[in-house]
RNA sequence: GCGAGAGUGGCGGAAUUGGUAGACGCAGACGACUCAAAAUCGUCCGCCGCAAGGCUUGGGGGUUCGAGUCCCCCCUCUCGCACCA
């Protein structure tokens, strides 16, 4: 017998993806009457080559994409680019490439790319977020969210990026650095648009409990960032005319309770109150200027020694009236909480009683653990736990909680110059969302500020508001801003000289509706609302966890805002999220220190030098791939040497598709043997269909089924993983099935065709082989998936563990209905069992019915 | 500091409701085929022990006939948030 053919996947690959182009076999339709199933990955920003992440997420996304499809589905699973953003301006700064060709010649590149990794996507769909056509229709979105009432124009304070020159949003800011740039962020005062997530704050939180089919952990994530907490907005008047003008001082707080515990009054830096103060006093002026300088990251805040100066202002104590607190500016009160203000009461946050310690205020326990403990006292640790009133006249012997409602109750009855003193309030962490950019390369803002009529909307018929094409980029700050005619512009309204907005959106508002946009990509509206109520919410979408908060939270958003500016209803975008993990790689570095590329290093004798000049490499730790630090592989590479197949499987193998996975050359290699190994079963096996053998073939039979009901299982919770290592084991069965004679040849082409469309989602090119190999007819990538027979699976006789005192001794078999007496007289009577019980009798005997039996003595 | 998750062979990792710990893959050992090599196939492969057997899921306790899985205490690592009143 010659040897079988070696499996060419890159030549096979390229035939199978050309006819099933020349098939137009993944269009969908949205007419389609089977059931829908919207399947997406996180679209990619077009960087210019893909990397091994992209083919993690895709791979995993198409494997469910194609299993749907095979239960009978009508699946959308289209792609697109989530393509303005600063990177383009970088390169256009760097190389003098315009930002729209350099951002479409990526495009290009990672197109093929994707293609060549043999996607099951509706390219028919496919749009870049910079298209003219795409952010035109954001533009009008813009002005219906407007119209709505859920933009704003407001000036705040905001995160300046002093290297990408422009804002950023909290959420963009980590650890006091721009997410993008890494430079330190500044505060500044500026004019900004702003949606109004908050009006949907509770909404927000409220609906994570239906996401049943998300992380945990995203959800969690995105409940501390919504941040809610119940309290009591509360007023205190001032016993000496303020600076500021007012005649009370407003607080908003969580523990009214501890109200008798108070001892001071302290406002933030940032307060009206400071800065009208500041201006009379050069003392307060130095130490807010010396706060705005502090930093914000998270080292600083933790070594920040709490520190305020007094106002010499004074408030009454709402229930109290011997008593009267001191103001204080304190370095630690922020302006974007509450009302940026508080009274501190010291005895029960920790906070405050370092600022009481510090500076000599009177520290009150006003709770304490038990009505027994008469000498309870704090002494440098806040008491923050439960307990119950004392010190507090008539909430004295109350929990916090009806100390908290009695306290609310008496302050919102009483009044204050016409209005009530108190009221309860919800309060959010969460703030608006800013969304000016002061960049060239995003959606331009579609209004126009007139002198006479103000903020004027761009009218429908002057839409879309394109990017002017010849801009410059040697100038620091926002391009539009120095075109010489783009801002120049006559007032939609009245005619006279106005100036048009140059502030871009932020990206993720691109990111934010664009599933909504795949649903009817060619609709003359934003959304199309039939399309996309029918479409929507994405049935799987999978992405990185890096997103959890950011573009995931503002996507629910955006479908509550979309509802309420008339677009249709979809209440949630994704009602099932994956996060995947990243793909790492053992990182290299020469002895001079500089990293190495992997395939710059080689092993020889166990030990890794560097290829060309045989010098010893340091083999570093295991990281996420990057650029940096070199540990890549291009997917390009794999694809053209293993084909598209193998890397899939690879990165579906071994590794929970939650968990990191370790990119390794061995386990390339396995993955590259098993599409060696499945295409040799083909090739030894059809020639043995037409034999009629000399047994049935049962035991085949029954682990094919067996092996379809468990992958079908681990697919559907997408432990790929799992279906991997029962594809493995179903192949074995093959293998032994085809060298024994027994076998018929039916039931080993039962066998193939079943996992051939088994695999087929996770390797699709060698599907098609093998499919046409056996003698199939059509394409195995529109074949239906395999059922199983339950009436296979049920056994006669079924083999028991026995254990004795628990540790297992020996097995038995019996029949699967056996009465327990029976059994229990079969394992007695077993010579392992009398050996380990020594003659002593058994006290007890479990018989757990189908699981085990444990004979204890 | 607060919150969440994870710790299983040399490695990646399996293990329904508590019921045979280590599936599957990698690495390794031996063997077959071959003039030889590659490829492939077969056997072995947690630790200690010649064996019988004992030990073993980060450590310590507990519940149970039986614990990787449940409860309590502790250790380590990863991630998220971070002065949120």
């Amino acid at each position: 017998m010659s040897p079988p053919e070696r499996y060419n996947a890159p030549v096979v690959e390229a035939k199978w993806r050309s006819h099933w182009d020349e098939a137009d076999l993944y269009r969908t339709h949205n007419d389609d009457p089977r059931p829908k199933y919207y399947v997406l990955e996180m679209f990619p920003y077009p960087s210019g080559r893909l990397h091994m992440g992209h083919v993690r997420n895709y791979t995993m996304g198409d494997v469910v994409a194609r299993y749907r499809r095979a239960r009978g589905y009508n699946v959308l699973h289209p792609m697109g680019w989530d393509a303005f953003g600063m990177p383009a301006e970088n390169a256009a700064m760097r190389t003098k490439i315009h930002p729209a060709q350099w951002t479409y010649d990526n495009i290009a590149a990672m197109r093929a790319q994707l293609k060549s990794m043999g996607l099951s996507i509706d390219w028919s769909r496919e749009f870049a977020t910079c298209d003219v056509a795409y952010y035109h229709q954001q533009q009008r979105l813009f002005l219906a969210l407007l119209e709505a009432g859920l933009v704003t124009r407001k000036t705040s304070r905001v995160n300046w990026d002093p290297e990408d020159m422009t804002v950023l949003a909290n959420e963009q800011v980590i650890d006091g650095r721009g997410w993008r740039s890494g430079a330190l962020v500044e505060q500044r005062e500026l004019s900004q648009w702003f949606f109004k997530i908050t009006d949907f704050a509770e909404d927000l939180l409220e609906a994570l409990g239906t996401l049943e089919r998300w992380p945990d952990k995203v959800r969690l994530m995105q409940r501390n960032w919504i941040g809610r907490s119940e309290g009591l907005f509360l007023r205190f008047k001032y016993t000496t005319p303020s600076p500021d003008g007012q005649t009370t001082l407003d607080v908003f707080t969580t523990r009214p309770d501890t109200i008798f515990g108070a001892s001071f009054m302290a406002v933030s830096p940032g307060h009206p109150l400071a800065k009208a103060a500041a201006e009379a006093n050069p003392d307060i002026a130095e130490f807010i200027a010396e706060c705005e300088r502090m930093g914000t990251s998270a080292v600083e805040i933790e070594k920040a020694e709490k520190k305020g100066v007094p106002l010499n202002l004074r408030v009454a104590h709402p229930f109290d009236e011997t008593k009267t607190l001191p103001v204080y500016v304190a370095n630690f009160i922020l302006m974007d909480y509450g009302t940026g203000a508080i009274f501190g009461c010291p005895a029960h946050d920790q906070r405050d009683l370092d600022f009481a310690r510090k500076y000599d205020l009177p520290v009150t326990a006003v709770v304490r653990p038990s009505d027994a403990d008469d000498t309870f006292a704090v002494g440098n640790e806040a008491f923050t736990g439960v307990g119950r009133l004392f010190n507090s006249r008539f909430l004295d012997g109350m929990s916090i909680e009806q100390a908290k409602a009695a306290v609310a109750d008496k302050m919102e009855a009483r009044e204050i110059d016409g209005a009530p003193q108190g009221r309860r309030e919800v309060n959010f962490r969460l703030r608006d969302w800013g969304i000016s950019r002061q960049r060239y390369w995003g959606c331009p803002i579609p209004v126009v500020h007139c002198p006479a009529c103000g903020i004027v909307p761009v009218p429908e018929a002057d839409l879309p508001v394109k990017l002017p094409d010849d801009v410059t980029f040697d100038t620091p700050g926002n391009p539009l801003d120095h075109h010489p005619t783009f801002s120049k512009v006559a007032c939609p309204r009245c005619g006279a000289d106005a100036r048009r907005e140059t502030d871009t959106m932020d990206t993720f508002v691109d990111s934010s509706w664009y599933f909504a946009r795949f649903t009817a990509p060619e609709a003359d509206t934003p959304i199309n609302t039939e399309a996309m109520e029918a479409w929507l919410p994405v049935d799987q979408y999978i992405g990185g966890v890096e997103h959890a908060i950011l573009h995931l939270l503002y996507s629910r958003f955006f479908m509550r805002a979309v509802d309420r500016a008339g677009f249709g209803k979809c209440h949630e975008p994704f009602a099932g999220l994956f996060t995947q993990g990243m793909v790492t790689h053992e990182t290299y570095k020469n002895e001079a220190g500089q990293w190495l590329f992997p395939d710059e290093v080689e092993l020889r004798e166990g030990k890794a030098v560097h290829a060309k000049t045989g010098a010893p490499v340091i083999v570093g730790a295991i990281e996420k791939m990057s650029k940096t630090s070199k540990n890549v592989v291009d997917p390009d590479d794999i694809i053209s040497t293993y084909g598209a197949d193998t890397a899939r499987f690879f990165m579906l193998s071994d590794t929970p598709p939650e968990r990191d996975i370790e990119w390794t050359d061995a386990g390339v290699d396995a993955a590259h043997r098993f599409v060696q190994r499945v295409w040799r079963l083909v090739g030894e096996a059809v020639p043995r269909f037409g034999e009629p053998g000399t047994g049935d073939g049962l035991e085949l039979r029954k682990a094919s089924h067996a092996h379809i009901r468990d992958i079908t299982n681990d697919i559907e919770s997408l432990a790929f993983n799992r279906a991997v290592a029962r594809l493995y084991e179903w192949s074995h069965a093959i293998q032994k099935a085809i060298a024994a004679p027994q076998t018929p040849g039916a039931v080993l082409r039962e066998a193939l065709d079943q996992m051939i469309r088994a695999f087929a989602p996770m390797m699709p090119h060698l599907a098609e082989e093998c499919w046409e190999a056996i003698g199939n007819q059509g394409f195995a990538a529109a074949a239906a998936w395999p059922d199983y027979d339950p009436a296979l699976l049920v056994e006669t006789t079924v083999t028991l563990p026995v254990q004795v005192n628990g540790k297992k001794r020996a097995e038995v078999t019996v029949p699967k209905d056996a009465a327990n007496d029976d059994i229990e007289r079969a394992v007695l009577a077993l010579d392992e069992v009398k050996r380990f019980l020594d003659g002593k009798t058994p006290r007890k005997v479990i018989i757990v019915p189908q699981r085990i039996v444990n004979v204890v003595a």
